[in-house]
DNA sequence: TGGGGTTAT
DNA sequence: ATAACCC
């Protein structure tokens, strides 16, 4: 752990994720002290409403967990990829011209030495990441990840205590300074409409007018990009906690038939399962995605998705039932209800969720809902729910 | 463009 | 179920 290195603050130059290392407010917008912060985060009586956060940006953070394993690496310009892309790299690499994302012809064209290492198996890079945000998370709870290699601490109360444990003496010796970061372009899509209303630089967007920009993009974006525009944000930092999904997925240049799929599908499927007996958790929904060839229009996906039935979210925790059949099961009817099979078809990506996550035993004995369960309806698109008996429960009747 | 993740609609 | 956002 203490191998992971944190982008430099000072960095000058460079390309636009490279303002890297943040130790930064979120910028508190009007409220002063004693009344409840925005969002419902409440501020101390007598204080100051602004907040010290810190944010922790890692370091082309799966070229560090490949050096950590492999030692070896260190020093050598490394690439990480991911089918044909090199995803991220070290330092030798981008100094030998190698950029994120890069095509690993062009790579390996700009920087011939360049030694690669495959990261299509997110598994070490995630336990190192959840490592990283527990370790945060000593300092204060309210840690939010963002990816993998992201978090944002609240050190607010930390802050406010040792201030109050300072004497006038020290307090006044204090010197502090920081930055507000030049946050750039906002989201792909908002910033082409942006740029349709002749908006491209911050200072274009602090200056437009918010009603128009309202009509625009909706009051809720448009009031929170305004606001970002001036370097305030007054989101809260919101504890991630325990995921709220696992997923598996894999892209290729083709699959055309189903039994291809189910193959790949079972792939996804078993090691998801070992990721969510590990969490001890269950999952009470289960879905399946799709990406289809196509020459454009080529980040759309599409999902279907359903209830797990009961019977088998309750074999999920012991090792020795088969859970696999029942929910390749599924994953095959909800293929079968997004591709037709019957007619050639071309995808790229396939993709399992496993989601809706609960403690085990949600439903109290003797409560309505430890009896019924909604049931597995994978066409019902109205808002209405059918329900079914618990099959396990059946006995206790 | 990978292999993830989140929230809003 | 999809769309948008983040990395």
């Amino acid at each position: 752990m203490e191998q992971l290195g944190v982008e430099p603050a000072e960095e000058a130059g460079g390309d636009e994720e490279e303002d890297a290392v943040q130790a930064m407010e979120r910028v508190e917008a009007g409220e002063t002290g004693g009344s409840p912060g925005v969002h419902g985060q409440v501020v101390p009586e007598g204080s100051s409403s602004s907040r010290v956060i810190v944010h922790v940006d890692l370091d082309c953070f799966y070229a560090q967990v490949e050096m950590i394993s492999n030692p070896e690496l260190k020093g050598k310009p490394l690439g990480v990829q991911q089918k044909y892309l090199v995803v991220t790299c070290n330092y030798e690499a981008r100094k030998l011209g190698v950029k994120k994302l890069m095509n690993v012809r062009d790579a390996k064209e700009k920087c011939p030495q360049l030694v690669l290492v495959n990261g299509e198996d997110l598994t070490r890079y995630r336990e190192m990441s959840y490592k990283v945000t527990e370790l945060l998370e000593e300092f204060s709870p309210v840690v939010e990840r963002l990816g993998f290699d992201e978090n944002f601490v609240d050190l607010t109360e930390m802050v406010e205590k040792r201030l109050q444990q300072l004497q006038s003496d020290e307090l006044s010796a204090l010197t502090v300074s920081g930055h507000v970061y030049n946050n750039q372009c906002i989201g792909y899509k908002t910033a082409k409409r942006l740029e349709a209303l002749g908006i491209s630089s911050v200072l274009d967007l602090q200056t437009f007018s918010p009603k128009i920009l309202e009509k625009e993009l909706g009051i809720s974006v448009a009031q929170r990009i305004q606001k970002l525009s001036f370097g305030e944000d007054n989101s809260p930092v919101t504890p991630s906690g325990p995921p709220q999904s696992f997923s598996e997925e894999d892209s290729f240049k083709k699959c055309s038939s189903e039994v291809e799929a189910k193959s790949k599908i079972e792939e996804l499927l078993a090691s998801l399962l070992n990721r969510v007996c590990q969490d001890g958790r269950k999952p009470h929904t289960i879905r399946l995605i799709i990406r289809r060839y196509s020459s454009e229009n080529h980040c759309s996906r599409e999902s279907r998705q359903c209830p797990i039935p009961s019977h088998v979210i309750q074999k999920l925790g012991t090792g020795n039932c088969d859970v696999m059949t029942p929910m390749v099961d599924i994953l095959m009817k909800l293929f079968r209800n997004m591709v037709n099979v019957k007619m050639p078809f071309h995808l790229t990506l396939l993709s399992v969720c496993l989601c809706n996550l609960k403690a085990l035993n949600t439903a109290k004995k003797g409560t309505i809902d430890y009896y019924l369960t909604p049931s597995l309806s994978t066409t019902s698109r109205s808002g209405k729910r059918s329900f079914k008996m618990k099959d396990t429960h059946m006995e206790d009747f």
